[in-house]
DNA sequence: GTCTATAGAATGATAGAC
DNA sequence: GTCTATCATTCTATAGAC
């Protein structure tokens, strides 16, 4: 059907576009321009502007929650129900900061669209991330599984933190480059990720298993 | 002097429906009622709707980026040169964190206005947050100060997940408060900074000081 | 210098013909 | 399912009053 034809046209546009120049900048009119058909035809298809950006960012955040949640199934089972909390962490930054960072990678559409999803946070998109705490309940409970010592609060501060290290990386890789002049090598992504567990594992390991928050620096 | 009085309702009423509503649902339109002035005037005053946005945003960001400088040059006197890393991370990260969150500034105007300027990150806000680098240089300069024995990369990665964190938690403070059912307590903001401090010290100082990343767990 | 009234260009959305 | 024509709303720009 030429339907699903212009619907691919419109979808990939959109993706390329948006990744190029940001929401902010692209028009339905850039777009069907870029895709080479009517303009009544993205309202067809997608209802709206926001719901054309939705379904792009759904598409793609199904794959890495699915990755995520395939690594964190195959730690738990190799380790009989429990894996080790530096796995579970991996399973769960590792998928996303390997769909946005990397030499590749980072010239890939889908993962220039991706960082820039991450940086704008438009309306459409900020909808589905809300969807998303089922999602990571899962890896809160593996994590308790891991360390049944440690209080849900120390659990969700860790899980919170290692999401903040991973997407703040992504959002602000040029900003670490450009600060660091270009001694933060942010090509190597399986370096990062190694760095995002590790300092995410410390912050949960770490200390008295007292449940109680880090004691405090008397220095002031 | 009329001028002053229109300008002046004109970023009250603009900080107002932004704190409020985001930046996308707030037209020039709303923000002229709300302000009781002409819908020229803000052209006349700011010269365009993302002039506005920044003027208010840089108004709020002068502010927190002194405070954190006095704090760190306050700390650095006060030890000769040098403080302890600790209190350098806690004036990084202190000033922002405390402007956001906490109890009675979470209702403030400014407060939630900045929230929104973390969370919607449009054009006009990202520019100026692009020209923040020379002042986190600073941080790291002191930070290098502190830690003497640990590489560059490693203090650029510290200052980067230090910010990761505060920032994050200011962004998603809403989500964790849900994920955590109740149990991150997102009100305690000097529990909040500790926490951070305390996370991104312990990255900075573990491990050997060989300048390297910290070893990979062999897990996998 | 300060502000008002108004016009212009561009955008997302839609109704109705084919 | 596709397209033309058109709508209401938006930001921006300017001419001229005070």
């Amino acid at each position: 059907m030429a339907s699903d034809q212009t619907r691919s046209a419109i979808l990939a546009a959109a993706e390329r576009l948006y990744a190029d120049r940001g929401f902010g900048d692209v028009t339905l009119r850039d777009i069907v321009a870029e895709a080479d058909v009517n303009l009544a035809a993205v309202n067809y298809h997608f209802g709206s502007k926001d719901e054309l950006i939705a379904e792009l960012f759904v598409t793609r955040s199904i794959a890495t929650n699915r990755e995520r949640l395939r690594e964190l199934k195959a730690a738990e089972e190799q380790g009989g129900g429990r894996a080790p909390i530096e796995v579970i962490l991996r399973a769960l930054v590792g998928p996303t900061l390997r769909g946005c960072l990397g030499p590749e990678n980072q010239r890939s559409t889908a993962a220039r669209f991706m960082i820039r999803a991450s940086i704008e946070s438009v309306p459409p998109i900020r909808r589905i991330k809300n969807r998303e705490i089922d999602h990571l309940r899962k890896f809160a409970n593996a994590m308790r599984r891991a360390l049944p010592e440690r209080s849900d609060e120390e659990i969700y501060w860790g899980l919170h933190f290692a999401l903040a290290m991973a997407h703040h990386t992504i959002r602000e890789s040029e900003r670490l480059t450009k600060l660091s002049d270009g001694r933060c090598d942010l090509d190597d992504v399986d370096a990062i990720i190694e760095r995002v567990v590790s300092v995410a594992a410390t912050a949960l390991t770490a200390g008295k298993a007292t449940g109680k928050a880090p004691a405090r620096v008397a220095v002031r």
